[in-house]
DNA sequence: GCCAACGTTGGC
DNA sequence: GCCAACGTTGGC
């Protein structure tokens, strides 16, 4: 089993969005080749994925996923009424990708990006890095156990 | 295949 | 709103 961190504006969909759902939801509009080929090649149902809120006066980890089932082709590149939508993606061979989430678990408070600056064993984690953008990132067991420690 | 221009991300 | 970083596009 692999862990993640997986990237999300609360504005645009926010842990307590996919905690309303009581059951999994679609996580959507990736646009990024790397993360393509993160949920079409590595990624694996039954995989863990912090729930991270950027873009935001707080940011940080927010929750648990579980990743449930398959990649599947993302339906909004195909929606001229989505913001994802991308006309040069062919209906017979779709660019984008999407995959299912459920939620393991909302943490009773933020773990702040500034508080994993500071955390000991965390030095080397991806979302940590200078000009990392990709909104969905590797984590190691080693930093997943350190960051499960920070909330007990 | 190169690479400059452009667009996006995301913390601050 | 700024801007550093870096992915994508497209002319050549």
């Amino acid at each position: 089993m692999k862990y993640w961190l997986m990237k999300s504006e609360p504005a645009t969909y926010s842990v307590d969005d996919l905690a309303k759902r009581r059951k999994p939801d679609i996580w959507e509009g990736c646009r990024n080749y790397t993360v393509r080929n993160f949920f079409r090649d590595i990624m694996k149902a039954g995989d863990l994925a912090f729930f991270y809120h950027s873009s935001c006066p707080e940011p940080g980890i927010v929750g648990v996923m579980r990743i449930v089932g398959d990649a599947y082709p993302d339906p909004t590149q195909f929606d001229p009424k989505s913001p994802y939508h991308d006309p040069k993606s062919p209906r017979d061979n779709p660019r984008w990708l999407a995959r299912d989430v459920e939620l393991v678990a909302k943490y009773p408070r933020v773990v702040t990006l500034s508080e994993l600056r500071a955390t000991a064993g965390l030095e080397g984690m991806e979302v940590l890095k200078r000009g990392q953008r990709l909104s969905v990132l590797p984590v190691t067991e080693a930093e997943w156990q350190a960051v499960a420690r920070l909330v007990g």
